[in-house]
DNA sequence: TATACATATGAACAATTGCTCAAATGAAGA
DNA sequence: TCTTCATTTGAGCAATTGTTCATATGTATA
């Protein structure tokens, strides 16, 4: 273990930048966010809910998978509390969930298209 | 396999949606940046960054990593364009070259912080 | 040139991920 | 109740990931 405990070399920056560090958990949380965006499936169905509600069905159409996949999927993001469902009969609604979510989306959209 | 294909529920919103989707290699794009910020290994690195530069032992030590780690990660923000490097003698200092996934950052940072 | 130091790299490994397949659940209609 | 349909779930698997360890580069100094 190289840990570079006590052979720092600029000891005054590191310190400075350590104290500026979001706590742990904090980093922790972005990157779960991140990661649920990271997965192109995934991504693709934040994408396709950006224009409403969709049930599992027609989002399993929009990204040419099966429904058990994106039901997977969808599992995860409704777990980090990205998406929300409502059930109408046999029926499965779910629509995004996140206001924060969807600016970061945005965002990374404008950046895409440039 | 059951693509739904024929038996869509939806068929005019499944239009819609795909129509306004992105292209998918813009779609993997977006997801790339999201995946190079979904370890927090590697999301710690970035907001080290946020600070200005920091050669990879200053790094190693803020993250409380190895340095062999450090620079495996560090590979892959380069190669993402994510940070760049500049070497001083023996030293090889690494900053953020990407404005746009700075901007991510401060918008994901702000929401954790309520 | 020889040594020491900072960083990079490749192989290898455990852990995680996203998917498939089969089976279960929940709701509506016959 | 029995069947059908939309969705969910669990097990299992191949592929990917992040790390470690050993070794290689590149740079400065003796």
């Amino acid at each position: 273990m190289d840990l570079c405990t006590d052979k720092c070399i600029h000891e005054v920056e590191v310190a400075k930048t350590l104290k500026s560090l979001p706590a742990q958990e904090e980093i922790v949380e972005m990157a779960e966010i991140f990661k649920a965006l990271s997965d192109p499936s995934r991504l693709k169905i934040v994408l396709a809910l950006l224009n409403g509600e969709h049930c599992v069905c027609d989002i399993a159409a929009i990204c040419h998978q099966t429904e058990s996949a994106i039901s997977h999927q969808l599992r995860i993001l409704r777990t980090l509390k990205i998406v929300k469902n409502k059930r109408e009969g046999k029926i499965v609604y779910y629509t995004l969930d996140d206001d924060h979510v969807i600016s970061l989306i945005h965002m990374s959209l404008a950046h895409v298209k440039h």
